[in-house]
DNA sequence: TTAAAGTCTGGACTCGGGTCCAGAGTCAAG
DNA sequence: CTTGACTCTGGACCCGAGTCCAGACTTTAA
């Protein structure tokens, strides 16, 4: 398969393809006499893969540290939980940041909705 | 005022005074003959209203923009309200984008805990 | 007077995950 | 054989909110 082929059934742009072939998502394809890349199946599920870990939540480097452990064979239920747990751990982090500033901005929003804008303090000040 | 004590009295770097001015947050700032900039005490208070919209979840555009309409006499409780509105609803989009990706990984992991690890199939695939 | 500390400019760099580009070469169908 | 679609490379660019730098100049205290 060509490059275009392979981002086509992966559902991911031809630069896509590139780029996680440089970060190592993807091992150096192998190439035509001409240059052109030549790719099988299995770059195809390598990417499906590569993206469905990064919509639990991997960046891209920890994608590639799972794939790495997966094709050593390290991947075990445990390996694989600790990463998840990770990732869980750092949204979560996020999450009480976000939750935080919320708060906050509620807290102005009930007084503004009360007539005591924090930030209008005096028309022409 | 130089600029180290303003960004002292403001909690902030003199870079970020500086690129502040840059991005309109402070007006530009008034200059001795040797080109040091000049400020008063309104300076610092103009910073740290600006770090306390950034606090509530505003970007600097936000800011820029409420300071704005700060300065102009535009700012009612209405306005700010909208303002924060906005804020809040851009927070509840991240949140609950955050939440999607956190029920996803949270499945998985789950999986992995009963011993049926998505991502890994078999041992030496 | 001199040395240290402060300030100036403009531009590059950071992080993540790609995207977009020009200019050159290659492949496939008609 | 030509034309249009594809691919190659390396590098620049995007977003946000600053940070950091060199090299030159100014201020201040001793």
């Amino acid at each position: 398969m060509k490059i275009g082929q392979v981002a086509g059934a992966a559902g991911v742009s031809v630069d896509t393809v590139r780029f996680y072939e440089r970060r190592g998502v993807l091992p150096a394809a192998e190439r035509r006499p001409s240059g052109y890349r030549v790719f099988d199946a299995a770059a195809v599920e390598r990417i499906r893969l590569a993206k469905a870990l990064q919509e639990l939540g991997f960046t891209l480097d920890e994608v590639v540290e799972a794939l790495a452990a997966h094709d050593a064979g390290d991947a075990t239920c445990d390996s694989e939980r600790w990463r998840l747990e990770a990732v869980v751990d750092r949204i979560d982090a996020r999450m009480a940041e976000l939750a935080r500033t919320r708060r906050a901005a509620l807290e102005s929003l009930d007084e503004c909705r009360a007539g005591r804008c924090r930030f209008v303090p005096r028309p022409a000040q």
